[in-house]
DNA sequence: CAGATTTAGTTGACAAAATCAACTAAATCT
DNA sequence: AGATTTAGTTGATTTTGTCAACTAAATCTG
């Protein structure tokens, strides 16, 4: 299992290398969007109230970064924001039109790059690929779960644990 | 094969996610380093000789912000630069012994994380995921090279296409 | 209920990391 | 030998994010 552990961080760091920022730049250096921004968008279109919290933990950067990253899309017209009628702190953010499409256009972008991938595999070999992947990402969840992992946590020996987090 | 697409895309971008720059922060942030440097480490190692396009490939950065990257790495004493004998262009990068033992500490540490997350599937399941991942990542590598995947080329539509990696 | 505390988010000053464009110098082509 | 290409560097600037101090709303506590 040691080795089978070397293999997986190898393959990991190959996959986050070949579908990492330099991927997206991809897909998206024309639309002139982050990857952070590529983050937000999407918790923003897939959670119908997506709070400042939510885009910083979707991005993993700070709250003020979050709150950076939500100017970003305000001005460049993908996404609003407005106060929460509930609880007036929470500060909701929503793709506009404009967003919804650029990130459907991306999105068709990446389906369409893994498809020719999928494409080249052994239909079966696909088919484990998804079971056993599917699993391992519950064990990751798991574990972090298990670790109470949140962002604030890693580097808690240093001098200032969570100074922008609080 | 549609829906193994999209739900392979969401699962990358999990373990994109898990296992990103936030995650290597997590290990690294004790050691400051950043990912890019983390990145042209890696590859100085695992190359004899390691240009500063090896660097920027890796990295995905630019020429220049390869430059920067090797000089960090030079500044922290993390990695040497010296200029190759067949070729007097050419900038070799080497990592320093605190480099290598460096790069061993965050390795191993990486290698724990995932040893724990492996303990917490079923060794069968451990075993097909490894397989199909290979498959992947195989059928990934084998993709960019029909496509005659470089980074300059992402952009070949925008009005300047490849100013600094030329 | 009033005051204290917590929670959510914002902002100014700043830092890190990368880019662009212009450059040097070595190698290669003609 | 002169022109071109290739490898890398550097100054000025941009992008992105952090930290620390702040506002304001909500919640706790006596």
């Amino acid at each position: 299992m040691e080795s089978q552990a070397r293999q997986l961080v190898s393959l990991i760091e190959n996959i986050t290398y070949a579908f990492g920022m330099q991927s997206l730049d991809g897909q998206c250096c024309n639309e002139n969007i982050s990857h952070g921004e590529f983050r937000a968008l999407q918790v923003a279109l897939n959670q119908n109230l997506c709070t400042m919290q939510d885009i910083a933990r979707s991005a993993a950067v700070t709250k003020s970064g979050a709150t950076r990253i939500a100017k970003r899309l305000e001005d460049k017209g993908l996404a609003n924001r407005q106060q929460d009628h509930k609880d007036g702190r929470i500060c909701c953010v929503t793709p506009t039109e404009k967003g919804r499409t650029l990130l459907n256009r991306i999105d068709n972008q990446l389906m369409d790059r893994m498809g020719e991938i999928l494409a080249a595999m052994d239909p079966a070999m696909r088919d484990i690929l998804i079971i056993s992947l599917n699993a391992f990402v519950r064990a990751v969840e798991q574990k972090e779960i298990g670790d109470g992992h949140e962002r604030e946590t890693c580097c808690a020996m240093g001098v200032n644990p969570f100074p922008d987090n609080g």
